[in-house]
DNA sequence: TTCGGTAGTTGAAGCGCTTCGACAAGGACC
DNA sequence: GGTCCTTGTCGAAGCGCTTCAACTACCGAA
């Protein structure tokens, strides 16, 4: 019994006879046998090991992240590929590191700008990457993201479709728009092109995690802007904030205000109201993600950007216009 | 030049002139060499990776378990280190397959449960580990925690200090103390024995994470023990809403009703009014896991239980009782 | 019957490092 | 001047796999 043949077997590369390939599945049992991960990454030129770069910045949502992260784990698994956890204030220079020591096969980055430090040298490094956000210049590149346009418009859309004149888009963090992530820029522009297109008025502004930044940026908002009669957001954590202020302001929702959300369906259907919303997939766009970094690696699959396509819920927080 | 030198002006694991030294420096830097990480394993028996097992399950916090995975990223770095990322559900089968294979040197096991059944694999594994979190039988382990214990000590006694007799623990969903997660077990035991030390009423209740079971439970307990005048709340995502249900039943904070909170300080800094609370010091944890895990990697450092000592900020949620 | 082809198996080469033992050169000591 | 030790360098072995080329055995076609 050479050991290639038992290497043949586990791989399943060449065709072996049964009978031999029951005698070594028997013995690789009872010997609790592993193969030696380094000595078949050094062998076979790959490692079965994708990295995964989270952002650690201001303004991101840590929820959303990890599932994220957990659908990347998840779907790597499937494939029979571990996940190596990179924070991204390693930059560019912790991609160079894995993927030039041959520690990783392949890179799922996560939260990419606009104009990304990192993005010239995904396309030069000699292996496969996925990126979770779209950046200005997609060229050569495989980015998966929500179609947060879409999104946005479909939100107005909704909301101008019952009758609403004057809305609100309640937007992230002014960090997140300063360092020009993709999926906030979209989300203004979906918003801002679909109000044109309907001919109503959309105010769109930032705003921080906080009750008190809640309060302050509605209440402001709400003087100037008094007939505002609908608020899309996509600010998961003050949700619960938005809902609590607007009550203290005497405006039920939805008799009053109506209320969008962009976010994980789980945290719409969990508040009371629960909130109309379109559906933030990251479930779907991590697996898919890792599935398609998977095709990448064993065929040299083009580039590509695939938008998931927004889907909206209508649910108890939206109404026609008072 | 044989590679030989390379190695051991790279690894500096024997003296080498300084001549020879500058010159292979910079052929590395000239050259952009990096040292293919499979074959560094396979002749060294050390991947230079360490697993990292975090936990999906019903009831964590997970902001809190991203601070403990941020902090174990960073400091494995520090040390030279990569983090390689399992989820739990993997199980037993996951230890063991990144152990036996050495894709990894070492394991950091998160969310231990009283009897865990990862426990006794871990025991086994030729390989040190150290967990976040403590099991019932702690013989030949290595653990770091929290002091849960004394973190409830000090929160009822700081309320018996301030006059209250009759006070609550609000803790977590009742599916974290079902599967007996150590944490959650001994903040309860050091509750009840520091409000039996002090001769005062405890009470302590689960609460789920949703608004509504916040408002049904606190109602609840209101009603069955009118005289409550102080909380313990060790849940944090019910935080907020928990201040809302006092609001609306009309408790004011903290002249009808003390609070205490077991959480990150950033958490507890950021309500209204700020929280008086014992620090949960997840960085700290994280840092102190790994540290010690590299310590057991050269040194073969003997087991032993690390119970981080509880620290209370009183703030503006407690005061003399009403 | 002979020949080409296919399926099954094998030994050997080699992946890119680390590490061990050997060895040369030089300094200190008697 | 010879011996011993230290310091710096090197070649070779080997880590545990994968994969290639080669070989055997057997089958069907000519």
């Amino acid at each position: 019994m050479a050991a290639s043949t038992v290497s043949y077997v586990l791989s399943g590369k060449r065709s072996i006879s049964s009978a031999t390939r029951d005698r070594v599945q028997e013995a690789v049992r009872v010997l609790g046998y592993r193969p030696n991960a380094s000595a078949r990454a050094l062998a076979s030129n790959r490692s079965n090991v994708i990295a995964l770069v989270i952002p650690l910045r201001a303004g991101m949502h840590v929820p959303v992240l990890m599932q994220f992260a957990t659908a990347v784990v998840t779907t790597a698994r499937r494939f029979d590929h571990d996940v190596l956890l990179l924070t991204a204030d390693e930059g560019r220079s912790g991609l160079e590191r894995v993927s030039q020591s041959a520690l990783v096969d392949a890179l799922v980055v996560m939260d990419v700008e606009l104009h990304d430090e990192r993005v010239p040298l995904l396309r030069e490094l000699p292996m496969p990457s996925v990126l979770i956000g779209i950046p200005a210049d997609t060229e050569g590149l495989t980015c998966i993201d929500l179609d947060f346009f879409a999104a946005a418009e479909q939100c107005v859309d909704h909301l101008a479709d019952l009758g609403h004149h004057e809305i609100a888009l309640l937007g992230t963090p002014s960090a997140v728009y300063e360092r020009q992530t993709g999926f906030a820029a979209r989300t203004v522009a979906g918003f801002q092109a679909a109000a044109e297109r309907r001919g109503i008025a959309g105010i769109e502004t930032p705003c921080e995690s906080t009750f008190e930044a809640v309060l302050e940026t509605v209440g402001d908002l709400l003087r100037e802007h008094p007939g505002i009669t609908g608020v899309v957001i996509q600010n998961e954590p003050i949700i619960g904030p938005l809902l609590d202020v607007l009550r203290r302001l005497g405006r039920r929702v939805p008799e009053d205000m109506s209320l969008m959300a962009i976010c994980a369906d789980d945290v719409a259907v969990r508040q009371v109201p629960q909130l109309s919303s379109v559906t933030l997939p990251a479930d779907e766009i991590g697996q898919q993600a890792v599935e398609t970094l998977i095709a990448k690696l064993d065929s040299d699959l083009g580039p590509g950007v695939t938008l998931m396509p927004a889907q909206l819920t209508a649910r108890a927080s939206t109404s026609t216009a008072p």
